[in-house]
DNA sequence: GTAGGGTTAG
């Protein structure tokens, strides 16, 4: 054909006009001169390759008129035709059909691979017992489909009574029933059994291997998911775009980045980088392994992006920090009309929340309500957990807790993530009380609380001066709750207590608890003495601080303002003077503000703002108003 | 006439 589509028009009937098309191997559609049943068995299966709705009702209806229905292979490419065009209920229709009473192993098997396929694994295995409860005895054609059913909804006990059905029929042979049955042992960790499946298959293709290194692969098993890889290649099995996929995903989570590149060359030679998922796949791994810029290459030289394209290269900019990347590449992907899922959602919203972005992260959540993204009939609620916790921490990290709590209140279903988010967003924004009440709340609900839970709760504490209730948390939470204090938990409460003057509790507490004390804590004992001017104390912590972080110019700012505080202006220079010895350089503050639709950009002394007189002004006017309350500003 | 394998998120 040339890779030309012809269409003729042929009379069916005297009054009607009908186009009939099949595929060739080049998938273009191919025509046929005549319209009995074996033609439209053909155009049905171009129908459903191509996903042509309505051609392929228009072969329905022509069926049924002409009585051609009653044959059971109409019946199966009808069903499979809608299957394919995820039209499951017309396929059920067909399926139900009065007429079609003595249904076959066929039909059976169609209407278990269409729900199956379309994402329904309880409907499609409840057709399976249907069928074997009237007697149909199940084929190799089957058994594919349910073993993988079983998989999706995570029922050993089904996987083993069809596996044992498998060997009564003799089946246990087919290398299809062979990796669907490896496929499933595997999502369920069954990897004893999936071993001997594969040990015991005499014939071994490329998707059997693929099965057992994709599905290793899948459960972070990765040693074993790269020694079956060296084993098929030993075995001179080409690897195919699948293969490439599975092992990039491997090399990206172990940021592998040297085998990474190998297989990016053999994807070239093989020319798989014309695929969309092994591109992808490239973009992931190089992103994993902070190149971004490559990712980005690859990226832009796609030609058909998918879903996953713009996922994969707005998560690879949000993982290395770069959030107005990852808002400005949301942008344009919207801009091309390409619609978020929930992995869009839950990856861009962290961005809005470490720029507290709120007006972004406001429109996220607006857009995802107006367009029903995973969200629960009319309400407002989204069913999924994570996305309802990104747009909790979202508003959270924002300062909006009315709104965090909003979502928090309405979610049917909450994780200990979902607590850890509120928990900490009303420590971090001073309201201990709830933080502390919404703990309570969490135990009433049976929910365990971990480690995170604890830091958040220290955290609090720490930030409304409750001492004492930080340091019975501190005491009762490996043995009320079992979560064992970690480097950080302690980092907390040594903030805390020098946060309220007790600087010696603070120090004995460095000396005495069971793990080292890191820099973080040390320097937080540093910057309690800035606060309650003891300079003693300070030399202490700071000797310690520059011990373990030398480089660190935090350190020797808070030191010479130690020294400040107190008027020691001749140890003031002497810090300076040992940062520009040790070419400490000290990174310059900076903060934003977002407003209306940009974000202001602010670096310490900043003179370059256009409306920077305006913007002074409105400084002097609240210091003066400061002033007049007789606020004294921290140095 | 009907079957098996891949990539993205806290």
């Amino acid at each position: 054909m040339n890779g030309r589509a012809i269409f003729r028009v042929y009379l069916i009937k005297p009054t009607r006009l009908f186009l009939c098309f099949s595929c060739s191997p080049s998938s273009k559609p191919v025509f046929h001169s005549s319209y009995d049943p074996p033609t439209c068995i053909s155009s049905l299966q171009a129908c459903a390759d191509h996903k042509n709705i309505s051609k392929g009702k228009e072969i329905h209806s022509f069926l049924l008129k002409n009585g051609f229905l009653s044959s059971p292979l109409s019946v199966t490419s009808l069903i499979n035709m809608y299957s394919k065009c995820n039209l499951m209920n017309h396929a059920l229709k067909v399926f139900n059909y009065p007429t079609h009473d003595d249904k076959n192993v066929f039909a059976y098997n169609a209407i278990i691979a269409g729900f199956i396929a379309n994402g329904f694994s309880g409907d499609g295995f409840e057709f399976y017992k249907k069928m074997r409860l009237v007697g149909i005895v199940p084929d190799k054609f089957t058994f594919p489909c349910v073993i993988r059913s079983c998989g999706d909804v995570m029922v050993a006990l089904e996987v083993k009574k069809t596996h044992g059905l498998v060997f009564k029929l003799g089946l246990e042979l087919d290398v299809f029933v062979g990796s669907a049955l490896v496929n499933t042992y595997l999502k369920i960790e069954l990897i004893v059994e999936a071993q001997k499946v594969f040990e015991e298959l005499p014939v071994r293709d490329v998707v059997l291997w693929n099965s057992m290194v994709n599905g290793f692969a899948q459960i972070g098993r990765f040693h074993e998911a790269l020694e079956v890889f060296r084993r098929m290649r030993e075995n001179g099995v080409i690897p195919s775009r699948y293969t490439v996929t599975g092992v990039l995903s491997i090399f990206s989570m172990i940021e592998d980045f040297d085998n990474g590149r190998i297989v990016h060359g053999f994807v070239t030679k093989m020319g798989y980088d014309s695929g969309v998922a092994v591109s992808n796949a490239l973009i992931d791994m190089y992103g994993k392994c902070k190149c971004v810029s490559v990712a980005l290459n690859i990226f832009e030289a796609m030609d058909a992006k998918d879903i996953f394209s713009w996922n994969s290269i707005i998560s690879v900019h949000q993982q290395c920090g770069d959030y107005d990347g990852t808002l400005r590449l949301f942008d344009r992907m919207l801009g091309n009309w390409v619609s978020p899922d929930l992995v869009t959602v839950t990856t861009v919203l962290p961005a809005c929340s470490h720029l507290a972005a709120l007006m972004h992260g406001r429109e996220i959540h607006g857009y995802m309500i107006v367009n029903g993204l995973g969200k629960d009939g009319n309400s407002n609620v989204f069913n999924d957990i994570m996305v309802n916790n990104a747009v909790m921490d979202m508003y959270a990290k924002c300062g909006n807790m009315r709104d965090a709590r909003m979502v928090f209140d309405l979610m049917r279903e909450k994780d200990v993530a979902s607590w850890n988010i509120m928990i900490m967003g009303y420590g971090m924004h001073g309201y201990g009380d709830e933080a502390l009440n919404i703990f309570y709340h969490m135990c009433q609900s049976q929910q365990a609380p971990d480690e995170i839970t604890f830091v958040g709760l220290l955290s609090a504490c720490s930030h409304v001066g409750k001492v004492k209730k930080g340091r019975d948390f501190l005491a009762e939470m490996e043995s009320t709750y079992g979560v064992c204090p970690t480097i950080e938990h302690y980092t907390c409460v040594i903030d805390m207590l020098g946060r309220a003057g007790q600087l010696k509790e603070a120090y004995e507490l460095l000396l005495t608890m069971p793990i080292k004390a890191n820099p973080v804590g040390w320097r937080a004992l540093l910057a309690a003495c800035r606060l309650h001017k003891n300079t003693e104390m300070a030399e202490i912590a700071a000797r310690n601080v520059i011990e373990l972080e030398p480089e660190h110019c935090g350190n020797y700012v808070l030191m010479s303002n130690v020294y400040g505080v107190v008027g020691r202006y001749e140890e003031v220079s002497e810090v300076r003077h040992t940062m520009r010895q040790q070419n400490v350089k000290k990174t310059p503050g900076c903060s934003w503000i977002e407003l209306m639709n940009g974000v202001h950009v602010f670096i310490t002394g900043d003179r370059t703002h256009p409306e920077t007189d305006t913007i002074y002004d409105g400084l002097y006017s609240l210091t003066a108003l400061l002033q007049e309350h007789e606020y004294v500003p921290l140095i």
